[in-house]
DNA sequence: ACCTCCCTGGCC
DNA sequence: GGCCAGGGAGGT
C-alpha cells in the first residue's frame, strides 16, 4: 500500500523520465479511475508537457504546462509502470498514457481505489491535495503546533496520525512503526498525550519515514506495491511491529499485539508503547 | 468529527 | 462461498 516513503521512491524514479515528455494519447480502461474530476480528463490532458513531477503527502504530482496539475493517487493497490508502447501489458492495467519519446505510463490497480485527477489551480483548493496538511517528510509542523493540533482531538491517536488534513503521508504501516518508535500506545487519545509525547511521535516520524525511503518502501506477501521498474521495496524485512501479531517485540520480546482502531489493523507492543 | 462506501485477489 | 485488506471522499 504506497504510503509516503513508497510514493516517494516511484517519484524518483519516475521524474527523470517523465519530467519534459509530451503527453500523445491518454486510454482511459477503467471509468472508475477518473473521478473528483471535472470537464474531460482526456482533454485536459492531451498535448500537455510534462514540467515537473513532484510528491505532496501519498499523492503523485506532475506540474503540467498551461499551470494544470495531473494528480496520480495509488489508492490501495496501485502501481505505476513506464514501459515502451509496445512492451506487454498485465491485468488491471486501469490508464495508459502515451508519451512522446514512445513510452507510457501505465497505472495498474487491481482494487481500483486509486485515481487520476487533471486540475486546473482553482480546482486544487477543494480537492485532497488541496487540503492536505504539512507532508510528513519535509515540513512536519514545529512541536507547539503539533501539540496545539493534537490537543482538540478526542480520536486515538493512530486515528489521528492517518488524518492527512493534520500531517499528510503517513498511512497504516507507518503509523504503527511510528508509535512504536515513540513508545506510545496507538489507542491513546490524541489529546491526552503530554508535551514529551507529542515530541517524541514528532521526532520518531522522520526517522521513520526516512528509513522506509531507504529501503525503497514495503512490499509485502501480495506485492501490490513494486517500483516503476519492477523492483520491490526492501523495508518490509524491517518492519518492528506491523504484520507481526504474536510475534516478540524486537526490543523487549512481549509477543506484538493486534487490534482494530478505526477499521483499521493496528499492532503495537503493550510494554514498549504505553 | 464521525460513518459509509467503493473494489477484487487471495485466503479460510 | 464468504470474508478481509483499507485509502479518500462525501454525506450526516
Amino acid at each position: 500500500m504506497p504510503e509516503l516513503p513508497e510514493v516517494e521512491s516511484i517519484r524518483r524514479t519516475l521524474a527523470p523520465v517523465l519530467e519534459g515528455r509530451v503527453v500523445l494519447s491518454c486510454e482511459i480502461r477503467h471509468p472508475r479511475m477518473i473521478r473528483y474530476q471535472r470537464g474531460d480528463l482526456r482533454s485536459r490532458i492531451l498535448g500537455h508537457r510534462i514540467e515537473r513531477v513532484r510528491r505532496a503527502g501519498k499523492y503523485l504530482l506532475a506540474e503540467l504546462d498551461g499551470e494544470r496539475l495531473w494528480v496520480t493517487h495509488l489508492g490501495m493497490s496501485g502501481r505505476v509502470e513506464v514501459t515502451e508502447h509496445l512492451g506487454e501489458e498485465g491485468p488491471h492495467t486501469r490508464v495508459v498514457i502515451g508519451l512522446d519519446d514512445g513510452r507510457e505510463f501505465r497505472l495498474i490497480d487491481p482494487r481500483t481505489f486509486g485515481f487520476i485527477q487533471v486540475l486546473t489551480p482553482e480546482e486544487i483548493g477543494a480537492s485532497g491535495v488541496g487540503r492536505l496538511g504539512p507532508d510528513a517528510l519535509d515540513a512536519l509542523p514545529p512541536a507547539a503546533e503539533l501539540e496545539r493540533m493534537l490537543s482538540r482531538r478526542r480520536a486515538a491517536i493512530k486515528t489521528v496520525l492517518l488524518d492527512q488534513t493534520v500531517v499528510a503521508g503517513v498511512g497504516n504501516i507507518y503509523a504503527d512503526e511510528i508509535l512504536h518508535r515513540a513508545g506510545i500506545s496507538p489507542v491513546r487519545q490524541a489529546g491526552g498525550l503530554d508535551d514529551r509525547e507529542v515530541s517524541r511521535l514528532r521526532s520518531s516520524v522522520g526517522p521513520v519515514l526516512r528509513e522506509g525511503l531507504r529501503w525503497n518502501g514495503t512490499s509485502l506477501e501480495d506485492r501490490a506495491y513494486l517500483l516503476p521498474d519492477g523492483r520491490a521495496g526492501e523495508f518490509a524485512a524491517k518492519l518492528r511491529v506491523y504484520g507481526r501479531q504474536d510475534q516478540p517485540c524486537l526490543t523487549c520480546g512481549t509477543p506484538i499485539r493486534r487490534l482494530v482502531i478505526g477499521g483499521r489493523s493496528s499492532f503495537w507492543c503493550p510494554q514498549c508503547q504505553i
